[in-house]
RNA sequence: UGCCCCAUGGUGUAAUGGUAACACACCUGGUUUUGGUCCAGACAUUUCAGGUUCGAGUCCUGGUGGGGCAACCA
C-alpha cells in the first residue's frame, strides 16, 4: 500500500495546495460530519497513462492522507465504446502503482436503475421533458455561445405525456436516436451547458455488464453527479475541462434533492515530447506506430512498467509536480529524475558490454580463471555482494577505447592506464583493427597487485571500465529506446498532425550485447543497473530465460563534456 | 466576439496583506574503483496600467496573454 502522505514538499513545508485548504477548511467547518471520500472514475475505453497516475495520486493520496476512502468506479455509460479488456487493465495499473479502493469497486452501470427514477422524478417535476427532434435540430437550437438558444414546441409537453414518452423510450417502442430526455433549464444560459442538457439518448446496443437490459443510457451529466451522490463522495476531483459543467453537476444534485457531493478541478497532467490523450494513444497503438499499448515508448502507466519505471519513481514524480489550476507541461526530465533518485537507491549493478569489442590481458596466464567479488549496490550495504567470473580474455565496450585520446580521457588509448571494475588495474600495449579500420581487440597488459580490495600497487588510475569475461558471457538483445516525439509539444501544431513529429530513431535494437552469467535467468519486475550504462529491465513480452532482451529504461546522468 | 478558469525564475510549485522560497534543469568546484551517487556553491522569478493600504505576488478595476465551453463522448 502506498505511503503517500502528500507530497515531499508538504511534509517538509508545511505547504498545503488548494485542494488540501479546501479539504482542511470543510473540516474545520464540520462538513460531511468530518468524513473525506474520493473516487477515481475512468471510463474503461482505453489504457491509463502517466496523467492518470496524477488523478489517482490525488485522489486516492487524499482520503489517505485525512483516513478517508477511494472508491474505483468504472464510467461505463457508453456501450459502443467501452470494453472489460480495459476494466481489467486499469484495475492492474492502479493496484501496480500502489493503491486499493479500500472504498469499493463500482460501476456507473451499477446505477442505471436508480438514475431511471431519478429521470422519472423530474419529469414529474416537469424539470425534464422527451425532445423529439433530431441531433441537428438540437444542436441548432441550442444557439451559440454568443447567441441564446429557442425552445421547440416538445418542451410544453406536460409530465404525463412525457412519463408515458420515456417509459416508451426505455421500453424500446422508439428507433435508435429518434428521441431524447433533455432537463429543463435555461435555454439563453450563457454556460452551454445548461441549455436544455441531453439527460438520456436510445442506443440499441449491448452494453459490456448490463447486457441488452437498456437501450437507453445516459449522459456523462445526468450519471456522473448522481453517482458521486449515491456513493456519499464528499470530494468529487476531476480535471479542469469538468468546471464549466459543475453548474449542471450541481443542478442535478439540488433538484434531485441528494447527498451534495461536491466538485473540486485540478489541471490535468502534460509532459513534453508525448502526447496524453487515450483517442491519440489509440490511434498509434492501430496504426502500429508502436507496439500495443505497453510500448516502452508509451506514455501509459502499463507502458513505463514494461519499461522498467518503478511505482515508487511515478509517485515521486506526481508529488513534485504539484496540484494548482494553471495549466503545464512538465519536463519529462523531471519524470526520469524521479526515476534515477529511486532506482539509484534499489536497483543491483551488474555487469553488461552492448558494443563489444575483444579485451585480452597478455600477461595473464592462459587457461586461468578466478572469481572477483563485486557490491551490488553501493548504496545498500544490506544488497551484498557477488562473485564475477575474470580471465585472459573479456568483452569491453567499444565507446571505451580510442586512438586519439587527450589529458581529458580517462578511458583507455594508447598510454592509458585504467581500472577494471571490481578486478585489475591494466594498461595499453597494442590493438588490433579490421579490415574497415575499426579497433576489434584492444591488447593490455594486469598488474596483479592492484586487485580490487588489495590493491598495493600504489598506481593511480582515473578511469574504470565495466566488462564481461568472454567464455562467461550471455548473449542478450538490448533496446535503446528516445522519447517517441521530436518534438516538445507534438500536439501544439495547428496545421500539422501529432504524428509528423514521430521520432524515426526511437527504437535501436543491440542484438550482440554481452552480459554477466547472473542475468541468465532475469526476470522482468525487476530493474538493474548495468555498470555505467544506465537501468535496464527484462521486456515482459520477448525476453525468456536463457535468451534475455532488456529495455533500457533510462540512462545514467552524464555530466562528461567530451 | 458571450460565459468560465488561469497568469510567480528555463520548467513546475510555495509564500493565505509584512524579508519572494523549494525542487528539477543549467553552470562551478570537491569526493568517488560507475565521467553514477553524494557534498558545496553560482545563475535566475511576481504579465501590464491604475486603485485601496503604513505596507500588495496576494485585495479591487481595467487591459494583455493563455486555456476551456456550442458531441445523442467522457
Amino acid at each position: 500500500m502506498s505511503e503517500n502522505k502528500g507530497s515531499v514538499e508538504n511534509i517538509e513545508s508545511g505547504s498545503r495546495n488548494f485542494i488540501q485548504q479546501i479539504i482542511d477548511a470543510d473540516i474545520a467547518a464540520g462538513v460531511n460530519g468530518g468524513l473525506v471520500h474520493t473516487r477515481f472514475p475512468p471510463e474503461p475505453n482505453g489504457y491509463l497513462h502517466i496523467g492518470h497516475a496524477k488523478a489517482i495520486c490525488i485522489s486516492f493520496g487524499l482520503a489517505n492522507e485525512f483516513g478517508g476512502l477511494t472508491n474505483l468506479r468504472f464510467d461505463d455509460t457508453n456501450p459502443v465504446k467501452e470494453d472489460v479488456e480495459y476494466v481489467d487493465a486499469i484495475r492492474e495499473d492502479i493496484k501496480w502503482l500502489g493503491f486499493e479502493p479500500n472504498g469499493g469497486e463500482f460501476f456507473t452501470s451499477d446505477y442505471f436503475d436508480q438514475l431511471y427514477t431519478f429521470a422519472l422524478k423530474l419529469i414529474d417535476d416537469g424539470k425534464a421533458y422527451v425532445d423529439d427532434s433530431t441531433a441537428a435540430e438540437i444542436a441548432l437550437q441550442k444557439g451559440t455561445p454568443t447567441q441564446p438558444g429557442v425552445a421547440n414546441k416538445y418542451r410544453d409537453r406536460t409530465p404525463s405525456e412525457n412519463r408515458e414518452l420515456f417509459e416508451g423510450m426505455k421500453e424500446g417502442k422508439f428507433e435508435a436516436g429518434s428521441r431524447v430526455l433533455r432537463a429543463k433549464i435555461d435555454l439563453a444560459n450563457p454556460n452551454m451547458h445548461l441549455r436544455d442538457p441531453l439527460m438520456y439518448r436510445i442506443m440499441f446496443e449491448t452494453h459490456h455488464r448490463t447486457g441488452d437490459k437498456w437501450c437507453i443510457y445516459p449522459m456523462y451529466d445526468f450519471a456522473h453527479g448522481q453517482s458521486d451522490s449515491i456513493e456519499h463522495i464528499t470530494h468529487s476531483l476531476c480535471s479542469l475541462e469538468f468546471e464549466v459543467h459543475r453548474p449542471l453537476y450541481d443542478w442535478y444534485i439540488e433538484n434531485l434533492e441528494i447527498f451534495p457531493s461536491r466538485q473540486t478541478e485540478f489541471a490535468r497532467l502534460n509532459l513534453n515530447y508525448t502526447v496524453m490523450s487515450k483517442r491519440k494513444l489509440l490511434f498509434l497503438v492501430e496504426d502500429k506506430s508502436v507496439d500495443g499499448w505497453d510500448d516502452p515508448r508509451m506514455p501509459t502507466l502499463s507502458g513505463l512498467r514494461r519499461r522498467g519505471y518503478t511505482p515508487a519513481s511515478i509517485r515521486e514524480f506526481i508529488d513534485r509536480v504539484g496540484v494548482a489550476k494553471r495549466e503545464n507541461i512538465i519536463d519529462v526530465g523531471l519524470l526520469e529524475w524521479a526515476l534515477r533518485d529511486d532506482l539509484n537507491r534499489v536497483a543491483p549493478r551488474v555487469m553488461a558490454v552492448l558494443n563489444p569489442i575483444k579485451l585480452v590481458i597478455t600477461n595473464y596466464p592462459e587457461g586461468k580463471t578466478e572469481l572477483l567479488p563485486s557490491v551490488n549496490n553501493p548504496e545498500d550495504p544490506e544488497s551484498g555482494s557477488r562473485e564475477l567470473p575474470f580471465g585472459r580474455e573479456l568483452w569491453m565496450e567499444a565507446d571505451d577505447f580510442k586512438l586519439e585520446a587527450n589529458r581529458k580521457w580517462f578511458r583507455l588509448a594508447p598510454g592509458k592506464t585504467v581500472r577494471l571494475k571490481s578486478a585489475y588495474i591494466v594498461e595499453y600495449v597494442d590493438h588490433i583493427c579490421n579490415s574497415e579500420g575499426e579497433v576489434t581487440e584492444v591488447h593490455v597488459k594486469y598488474f596483479e597487485n592492484s586487485k580490487s580490495g588489495s590493491d598495493t600497487s600504489g598506481i593511480k588510475a582515473k578511469g574504470t571500465l565495466h566488462w564481461v569475461e568472454s567464455s562467461n558471457a550471455i548473449d542478450a538483445e538490448v533496446r535503446l529506446y528516445d522519447r517517441l516525439f521530436a518534438d516538445p509539444n507534438p500536439d501544439g501544431h495547428k496545421d500539422r498532425p501529432f504524428t509528423d513529429f514521430l521520432n524515426p530513431d526511437s527504437l535501436e535494437i543491440l542484438t550482440n550485447c554481452k552480459l554477466e552469467p547472473s542475468l541468465a535467468q532475469a526476470e522482468p519486475g525487476t530493474t538493474y543497473q548495468f555498470t555505467r550504462l544506465g537501468y535496464f529491465a527484462p521486456d515482459s513480452r520477448y525476453s525468456k530465460p536463457g535468451t534475455p532482451v532488456f529495455n533500457r529504461t533510462v540512462t545514467l546522468r552524464d555530466s562528461w563534456k567530451g
